[in-house]
DNA sequence: TTACTATGTGATTATATATTCACATAGTCA
DNA sequence: TGACTATGTGAATATATAATCACATAGTAA
């Protein structure tokens, strides 16, 4: 692959994993996991206005992250991209790393 | 978990997924992919000043993506969590489902 | 129709992140 | 020692992202 391509993949990866890597978008995925739900659900969950909750779905549905599907006056969110899911095993191990390497550390001290 | 755990919890993850997410630090995690690499590589591989290239550097080691050793001037840094390669081919597959919808779309018009 | 509810959007402001440049540090080697 | 090289750091600036509020839209139901 020659580099202007190389530099449009990690852009749109980066992209992707942007739209991952806010707290309220995270909480969202989680609450998510196991199924959809209704935009009043998901604000009421992450303890946030319903006007911001929007922009952080519409942002996750933009690069394929979620899918919506409408019922009446709601809008239900769901997670296109399940894959997603397996990221926060690994996340989570290096949390508990770094939370390791702390703890030896304040020994040290 | 109560929501104050859980709220650290997301924001720790959304840490560590923003090291993440940078073309740059995306482009250095690509180039670290099969062993480690010195500064001077690493930037001229991405195409960014050294000093620049360092700060990434260093958002990745302190969140325990990415380790160092110094050896004479030069220090080289590797890939630590092993388990974000993983994360490629699950953001790959939302990458080209996307262009196969916009081709779809391109075709609709 | 009118009043109501859930959701989305645009403009503004606030906050966070990235880049650049000048300089500091640490190690190498004549 | 002094000149050199690789790397890191701090301050300033530039850019991107998030939150808030007021308002718009679309569907519901009396």
């Amino acid at each position: 692959m020659d580099k202007k391509s190389k530099k449009m993949v990690y852009d749109k990866q980066a992209e992707i994993l942007k739209a991952l890597a806010h707290p309220v978008r995270i909480a969202i995925l989680d609450f998510l996991k196991d199924g959809e739900q209704c935009v009043c659900h998901i604000a009421e969950y992450v303890a946030s206005e319903r006007s911001n909750v929007s922009k952080h779905l519409s942002i996750m549905v933009n690069c394929g992250i979620l899918e919506s599907r409408k019922e009446g006056l709601n809008m239900y969110y769901s997670l296109k991209a399940k894959c997603i899911l397996g990221f926060f095993d690994c996340i989570t191990n290096c949390i508990k790393q770094q939370a390791n390497d702390n703890i030896k550390l304040l020994k040290a001290i």
